[in-house]
RNA sequence: GGGCGUUUAGCUCAGUUGGUUUAGAGCAUCUGCUUUACACGCAGAGGGUCGGGGGUUCAAGUCCCUCAACGCCCA
């Protein structure tokens, strides 16, 4: 075994081993443990986020496996409607070629090559992260199976009537020519300006109103002019007509509550077709919307001379124009909001269109319940409050995409009834299928009915809502389906929790009448070292892969799981993986050290010495005892919904290297290490119980590591002599089969205080560890005598004694340093090394410490109030404190004395 | 404008219901060490009064109010 862990080596094999084993499948009796992971888009590269969230589920997922779960990972790929379509049609772009080139059935066929090209590529990564996913269960969102759901689900909402085709103002991106719903416009403040146009009364030419507005372009789609009721400025305007400039066109001055009589003129042109609140506008005053655009954002005829210009263009030309007829009454420069398209970053257009929508009140009732009445609850619970933020105003959800890329949606114009062509008044119908449709249209229009199935298809994240049960055969009644949902936890970031958390847990209810999950965990954002983002375009990204060729897979997610407690977000450099991988070398030196010893403890546990409680040596029942300890803590911070993943791996840090490195294994690396050949039968009884302690303590080691570092503790294991594999082997238990004790616990922890007391007097001299130095340690008691009597080995295996001496109330040595532990004093002889002015300031040092906090519990101590109120627990705590300081300070004081 | 989060050692962060250390860890710094598992190591040391102010309490990094800075989400 080389002195460096190295992990290429073994990774692979691995992954390789437990696949074949079949070791990611559910298995066994026990109870049902599901995740589903967040489906990656399929043609995406694993990044840091990923990383982390595939680790936390693995980790989860491993965890419950050795707890004997029949767990289920159930992996797949999301098809990412615009995100897909976006890149091929870019890498078409390269070519010279566009997707009306190639036209839709071409196009799709492309896409498809593409998947079929990356698809696998994040797959593979998640396999070099670890991921103990089912890959015999690999999804995606347009299989076959996953595509009968999306139609199922579109047709049983339809039927419902919560599903339904309507003429509403949308967001228009004009570059993908899509709608967009409302979460896929991202606002952005940008330098705009606010324009103040005249527009002339139609009676009275030479009278104006002047009004203010960001979008003058837009005006040909004007309906109206707004002025607030209350404004005097305007009272005397409302009902009259104005004529809109470079029009015949008039309309009305109105009175509405929309326009604000601080902002701008007070007075504001209305729109419908164009802007949100000017829609609203229009309906309260039963006004018909004009659109003045084309769907590839340029001027239509509505806008005369202006037709066909792109509307910025068109926005200079008009501004132009008008302060040339003496109707620009003003402009001022403004921060104005933005819509921008979240994928393409294209200006969106709020555009009046025929679009799909779904009904959300009645979907959203009882999913906000859910949460409300803790069915699902969301770690950290803060995030509740965005998930019922986004839900409660029950927006209807846009989910049509005049995209080519997605599931086309299962409606059927019946274009015979309206002269063979497509109208907004040809009736359709909504099926499971050509046949089902072509069935229904007979039954309603006759025989010779002629079906067109509508173009559009839908938002990705209509058929990501479903991904819970659509994964696991819905809606047939599979056995997995039955077992598997509810599924138990979901892992994701705050991003999503709109887009995919809200509608897997509605549709879930709706269709499954059961919440999707118990718990939603939402970890944090990777951000880099000065915690930006980290983006393709910014060049800060940190790549998952290259570090596992660097680090290691288990370094990497040793390092991930560290770095996240309670949804914080994690500022990110590399040099973080160092901690993980230093770690891993430690335990792996740990076992090269000792393996060779082992004969004899290796494989089953049956082949070792029994443990015999009394017998063993202080420091085996110490670790086993601290062992415990740490299976408490590691068993309890992983369960949901605690889910302190960092508590976890912090224990485990904290209990390898300093608890059975640092201190257990240096104390019996003599007695472990005894050569066979030449030892006493005792040396070699100590050390057949000795070994058997370490094997057991190790190998429930390395299965509290596995969900952490899975390879490294796979390789350890087998290195033990074990043929059952780790992954599937048992989760251990607190309080069995250890001979570890409380009070073992507690006199060990006194004697490495000692060292402690040892170590800083030695480091104080700066003495070299190769230089042995006496001891002569003085119990204030007799029992304590007794009680640390037999154990003086443990000092003497951590730190280089000639004498060691050990008895009550001795007198300090000539030149000797003194050092203080609960309950006794130590005495180094450091003749010719010891400085009588170096030992004063140590010492006096010391005493000032011990005197300012006796005098503070004095105080505490003689304040009434605190004896009268506080819990008598935490006053005698204190009482013993004082007095404990008090005997230090007296101590040192005779020390200083000594030294005269 | 609304909501949420963060502010603790030079840096990155822990600190679960207020009282067991005299506020911890890792990195960095300083001192010493080829102590035959590990220099990706060992031993030791220095360094913070917990963003500012106010309050509740016998007791506050921990609860409340307020101000400030930074970040995220929504409008």
């Amino acid at each position: 075994m080389d002195s460096r862990y190295s992990p290429q080596d073994i990774e692979e094999k691995w992954y390789r081993v437990w696949r074949e084993a079949g070791a990611f499948k559910p298995q066994g009796p026990g109870k049902p443990f599901t995740i589903v992971i967040p489906p990656p888009n399929v043609t995406g590269a694993l990044h840091m986020g990923h990383a982390l969230n595939n680790t936390l589920q693995d980790v989860l997922i491993r965890f419950k496996r050795l707890q004997g779960y029949r767990t289920l990972w159930q992996p797949g790929t999301d098809h990412a409607g615009i995100a897909t379509q976006s890149v091929v049609e870019k890498q078409l772009a390269k070519e010279g070629v566009k997707r009306q080139d190639l036209g839709r059935e071409k196009f799709v066929a492309k896409v498809w090559e593409w998947k079929t090209e990356y698809g696998d590529r994040i797959v593979n990564q998640l396999m070099r992260l670890g991921s103990s996913c089912d890959w015999s269960r690999l999804r995606f969102t347009m299989d076959e199976g996953l595509s009968k759901a999306v139609r199922e689900v579109f047709v049983r909402l339809h039927e419902e009537g919560l599903i339904y085709r309507g003429t509403r103002l949308i967001n228009w991106d004009p570059k993908l020519q899509t709608a967009l719903a409302d979460e896929e416009v991202d606002s952005k403040e940008t330098k705009g300006h606010f324009w103040s146009i005249r527009y002339p009364l139609a009676d009275n030419p030479s009278e104006t109103i002047t009004v203010s507005t960001t979008r003058p372009e837009t005006m040909f789609g004007d309906v109206a002019v707004a002025v607030n009721g209350e404004d005097e400025r305007y009272k005397h305007l409302i009902g009259k007509q104005v004529r809109i400039p470079g029009t015949d066109r008039t309309i009305p001055i109105i009175a509405d509550e929309h326009a604000d009589p601080t902002k701008g003129t007070g007075a504001v042109k209305i729109t419908p077709a164009h802007d949100f609140n000017d829609y609203e506008v229009g309906k309260r005053h039963n006004l018909t919307p004009i659109i003045a655009m084309n769907l590839d954002a340029t001027l239509n005829h509505q806008a005369g001379k202006y037709q066909g210009m792109n509307r910025f263009v068109a926005r200079k030309a008009i501004v132009a124009d008008l302060e040339a007829a003496g109707l620009l009454a003003g402009v001022e420069d403004r921060v104005i909001p933005i819509p921008y398209c979240y994928r393409s970053e294209e200006v969106v257009e709020p555009y009046l269109l025929d679009q799909w929508f779904v009904n959300m009140k009645p979907l959203a009732v009882p999913a906000l319940e859910a949460v409300e009445q803790g069915r699902t609850r969301f770690v950290p619970a803060r995030y509740t409050k965005t998930y019922r933020d986004w839900l409660e105003p029950f927006k209807d959800w846009c989910i049509s995409r005049q995209l080519w890329w997605g599931h086309q949606i299962p409606a059927w114009y019946v274009v015979s009834e309206t002269d063979g062509k497509r109208r907004q008044d040809t009736p359709f119908v909504v099926a499971r299928s050509v046949e089902d449709a072509k069935a229904e249209a007979a039954k309603k229009y006759g025989p010779d009915a002629v079906l067109v199935q509508e173009e559009d298809v839908l938002d990705t994240w209509f058929s990501s809502a479903l991904w819970p049960f659509s994964t696991l055969g819905w809606p047939d009644k599979t056995p997995e389906l039955a077992t598997h949902y509810p599924t138990d936890v979901l892992v994701t970031d705050r991003g999503i929790i709109y887009f995919w958390v809200a509608r897997m847990i509605f549709s879930g209810l709706e269709f499954l009448d059961k919440e999707p999950f118990h718990t939603v965990y939402i970890h944090g954002t990777i951000l880099d070292e000065k915690g930006q983002r980290m983006s393709k375009s910014k060049g800060n990204g940190i790549d998952p892969i290259e570090m596992i060729e660097k680090y290691g897979a288990d370094a990497m997610r040793f390092a991930l799981m560290i770095l996240t407690t309670e949804g914080q977000d994690i500022k990110l450099s590399p040099v973080k993986f160092e901690t993980g991988r230093n770690f891993a070398n430690k335990l792996w030196n740990a076992v090269r050290f000792v393996l060779p010893h082992l004969e004899g403890a290796l494989g089953d546990p049956g082949n070792r010495e029994p443990l015999r409680g009394g017998e063993l040596h202080l420091a085996d029942r110490w670790i086993l005892a601290r062992l415990d300890e740490t299976i408490k803590t590691v068993t309890e911070s992983l369960e949901p919904p605690t889910l302190r993943f960092s508590e976890a791996a912090q224990a485990l840090y904290r209990f390898t290297w300093d608890d059975f490195c640092s201190s257990y294994l240096e104390i019996r690396k003599k007695v472990i290490t005894a050569d066979a050949a030449t030892a006493t039968p005792e040396a070699l009884a100590a050390k057949k119980q000795a070994v058997s302690v370490f094997a057991t303590v190790l190998e429930k080691l390395i299965t509290l590591l596995h969900p952490f570092m899975p390879f490294i503790t796979e390789e350890i294991r087998q290195a033990l002599g074990k043929e059952e594999l780790l992954i599937t082997s048992k989760w251990p238990e607190a309080g069995k089969g250890s001979h570890g004790d409380a009070e073992a616990k507690a006199t060990m922890e006194l004697l490495l205080k000692m060292v402690d007391t040892i170590r800083a007097i030695r480091g104080d001299y700066t003495l070299p560890p190769s230089q042995a130095t006496d001891v002569r340690i003085s119990c204030d008691s007799p029992d304590l005598l007794k009680r640390l009597q037999p154990h003086a080995d443990v000092i003497s295996s951590l730190e280089k004694v000639g004498t060691l001496v050990i008895e009550t109330n001795a007198a300090k040595p000539a030149f000797s340093a003194a050092g203080l532990f609960p309950g006794g004093r130590i005495f180094i002889p450091l003749e010719g090394i010891l400085d009588p002015a170096q030992e004063k300031v140590r010492l006096t040092k010391e005493l000032g410490k011990a005197e300012s906090f006796a005098a503070a519990q004095e105080k505490k101590l003689s304040n009434d109030a605190f004896v009268k109120s506080a819990p008598a627990d935490v006053v005698d705590g204190e009482r013993t404190k004082l007095q404990s300081q008090k005997d230090k300070v007296e101590k040192l004081k005779a020390a200083l004395a000594d030294l005269g």
